[in-house]
DNA sequence: ATCGTCGCTGTAAACGATTACATTGAAACA
DNA sequence: TGTTTCAATGTAATCGTTTACAGCGACGAT
C-alpha cells in the first residue's frame, strides 16, 4: 500500500474559528471574550475559555497586528551590543517593557549604513510600535522621518540636530564638572582628560564639562590636555604611552570611561608607575568591576538601571498616547575609591618634575 | 471656517496597491518583481522599482508574515540579560543572524513562571521562526511541545530530559577535567570546588568534571570539598568566609565562574590573605576583566563568540530546512595567569597547617 | 494552419484576526 | 400591549500581502 501523502491536512494551525465552532459561538464573540471578558455573558465566557483550552488556541500575532495595527514590540537600536555599558540598561529596559506588555527587538547598527537601512526598513514595515535609539551615528535624517511613523526616543544620545526628538539622558556635562571640581579640590591643577570619540555625543559633553569647569576655576589653559580616542582599554593604553613620554606630567587623569581608565592604569603599572601614588586616575561609568580592581576605581556612577526604566516608561507613554516628558536628564554620583588621592600641598610645584617609582614605604 | 477634521484620510499607509497603480501593473506583478526580479520583464521591473521609490513603499511585515507564515525573527531566551557572560555571545549572535536576514527578539525568563508562559505564548503566536534557549530553568515540557511549532536550539543548556532537542554547548566537563589536572600537576591535592547553582546544567557538568578528575587521579575524596552557590560575586564572598573558618585549608580553589573567583579573592584579601601566595584560585569563563585584576585570573576561556555564531548558524539551517548537526560541543582553553601557582613540594603536607599572612618579601 | 510551449501578467482566494454594523430577545416603561 | 432600550451576539468587511490558477500573446514545431 502506497503512503498516502495527501491524507494529513497541511499543518493547519488552530484558529479562532476552531474555538468558535467548539464553543458554539461566532468568531466575533470569541475575540470579544478574549479581549474583554466583561463584554460577554458569563455562560458564553466559560464556554469560550474552556474551548480555548480544549483546542489549544493561541491568537496569531501577524493577523492581529495586521488588523489592529500594533505589534506590542519595540526596537532597541544600539551601537555595539557587546559593550558592557549596555547590559545593566538592557536589564531594566526589558523588565519595564515586559511589565507594560511589550517585547524587545535588539538591533546593532555597528555604524554600518547597510545595517542602518535594514533597521530603518524594520520600523517602516510596521514591525515595532516604538524605537529606543541609543546609537549616536545614524543617518538621522531618515530616522527623523520615521518619527512620523512611530514614537522614537533618544537615549543617551541628545543629537543637537534633532532637538525635536525626545531624549532621556545622563547629565554628562554636570558630572564632568563635578569630577573636575573634585580633583581641583584635592589640589590638582594639571589635569589631562582622555576623551572618548568626539563623534559621540556623550564624549563631547564630558569634554565640554571638563573644559568649562577648568576654565571656571581659572586653571591654566595650557596645562589642561585633551586626548581623544575610543572608549576602550586600548585607547587607555595608548594614552598611557603618550603620558609616559611627557616630561612634565600632569598629576591627575580624568578618563571619559572606566575602560579607558583601566587600560591606562594597566599600562602605567607595567611601566613601573603606581596609581594613585604617582598619578591620580579617575574613570567614568562605574562599571561592575570598578570596585574590584586594584586600585579600586574612583569614578562617576551612571544611573543605568534608572536610565533604562525611565526610557522604557517614557516610550510606553508615548506609544499609548499618554503624556510624556520631552527631556529627562538623570544625575550621576561621584564614587570615591582609591585611584585618586589628594596632592601633597608641598609637592604642588614639584609634581612637574619627572616622576619615578613610588617610595616603597607608602 | 471650522476645521475640517474629515479631509485628511485616516493615515492610510502606502501599500503595494499604490505601487501597482503607479506602475500600471497588478499587485501580483509588484510582489513578484520585489521577491524575484528575474521573474518579470525588464521593462516592468524598472517601472515597478521606480514606482516603489516614488511612492515610498515598504512592505507591511504583518501582512507578509500572515500570508507567508514566516517572520524572519528568532527569540533569544535567556536567564539574566544583565549577566556579562551573555554580552559576547549576543554580539556574535546578532551578527550572524543579521547576515542571514533574521532579527532577534530578546527575552529574559528570570526564572519566573509568568514570564515563561509569556514567552511560550510569543512563540506559539507565530511571532518567531525559531528559538535559542539559553535559560536552564524552563517548564521544559511546554517548550518541548513548541518544538513541533518552530525549531528550538538549546544553548549551553543540554537538559538531559530533553535529549531529543539539538544542543550547542561548551565542553564544560572536559574543561573542568583539564583545570583539575592542571592544579594537580602543580602539586595541589586538597582542592575545593565552589560550584554554581546545581539546578543549572553547566554548574552540574563542571562539578562532575571536578569529581571525575579528582577520582581518576586518586585524590583523597574526603579532601575534595564542594560548596554550592550562585554564579555571583556574593557567592564567592560567602565561600571565602567559609574558607577562612576552616582549620585545614585547601591549597587550591577551583571556582565555577570568574565572578565567584573574584568575590572569593576580594574577601580573602580583605581578611589579610593573598592570592596566589596563600592559596591558588582558578576561575571559569575568562570574562573581559579577568586579565586586568590583580592577580590576573587563571581561568578557562569559553569560546563565546564562536558559541554565538555556531548557535545562530545551526538555528538558521534548521529554520530553512537545511541539515544541521544535532549536538555541537566546543572546547574551552586554559588561560594561565597569576592567581594559581605551583605548590612548593616541601610544603606539601605542611600546607594543612593554618595559613598566615604571606611573607612580606614575596 | 494548428497545436503545444513558454514567458509574462492579471484575477482572486487565501492567511487569521478585529470590529463596524445589523440583529435579536428580553427587560423596562408608558 | 406597544414601544423603547440595551445587552449579547452574529455577519461580513477589512487589514496588506503572497500565490495558485488562468489567460494571453508570440513563437517554434509538426
Amino acid at each position: 500500500m502506497p503512503k498516502n501523502n495527501r491524507s494529513s491536512p497541511p499543518r493547519h494551525s488552530v484558529t479562532i474559528r476552531d474555538v468558535a465552532r467548539r464553543a458554539g459561538v461566532s468568531t466575533a464573540t470569541v475575540s470579544r471574550a478574549l479581549a474583554d471578558p466583561d463584554r460577554v455573558a458569563e455562560k458564553t465566557r466559560a464556554a469560550v475559555f474552556s474551548a480555548v483550552a480544549e483546542v489549544g488556541f493561541t491568537p496569531n500575532a501577524a493577523a492581529r497586528s495586521l488588523r489592529a495595527r500594533s505589534t506590542k514590540m519595540v526596537l532597541a537600536l544600539l551601537h555595539g551590543i557587546g559593550d558592557s555599558f549596555y547590559t545593566a540598561i538592557l536589564n531594566s529596559l526589558e523588565s519595564t517593557l515586559f511589565e507594560a506588555g511589550y517585547g524587545m527587538i535588539m538591533g546593532d547598527t555597528r555604524a554600518d549604513p547597510g545595517r542602518e537601512r535594514h533597521y530603518d526598513q524594520l520600523v517602516r514595515s510596521g514591525q515595532v510600535d516604538g524605537v529606543l535609539l541609543f546609537s549616536g551615528r545614524l543617518p538621522h535624517a531618515d530616522f527623523a522621518a520615521i518619527s512620523g511613523t512611530v514614537p522614537i526616543l533618544l537615549v543617551c544620545n541628545a543629537i543637537p540636530s534633532m532637538a525635536e526628538l525626545p531624549v532621556v539622558e545622563v547629565a554628562d556635562r554636570a558630572a564632568s564638572h563635578e569630577m573636575v571640581e573634585y580633583l581641583i579640590g584635592l589640589g590638582h591643577r594639571h589635569i589631562v582628560h582622555i576623551s572618548g570619540p568626539l563623534d559621540n555625543i556623550e564624549a563631547q559633553e564630558r569634554l565640554r564639562g571638563f573644559k568649562e569647569a577648568a576654565a571656571a576655576r581659572g586653571l591654566p589653559a595650557e596645562k589642561q590636555i585633551v586626548w581623544e580616542g575610543a572608549f576602550s582599554l586600548d585607547a587607555g593604553a595608548a594614552a598611557a604611552r603618550r603620558f609616559l613620554a611627557l616630561t612634565h606630567r600632569p598629576t591627575a587623569v580624568f578618563c571619559a570611561s572606566d575602560q579607558i581608565a583601566i587600560g591606562f592604569i594597566k599600562t602605567l603599572r607595567d611601566a613601573g608607575l603606581s596609581v594613585p601614588e604617582d598619578v591620580s586616575v579617575a574613570g567614568f561609568d562605574d562599571i561592575e568591576y570598578a570596585s574590584l580592581l586594584a586600585p579600586a576605581l574612583t569614578t562617576m556612577r551612571q544611573p543605568r538601571a534608572e536610565l533604562g526604566r525611565r526610557a522604557a516608561e517614557n516610550l510606553v507613554a508615548r506609544m499609548t498616547g499618554a503624556a510624556a516628558a520631552h527631556h529627562i536628564r538623570l544625575p550621576c554620583t561621584l564614587i570615591v575609591r582609591d585611584s585618586v588621592r589628594a596632592l601633597r600641598p608641598a609637592a604642588k610645584e614639584r609634581s612637574q618634575a619627572p616622576i619615578g617609582r613610588a617610595p616603597l614605604g607608602l
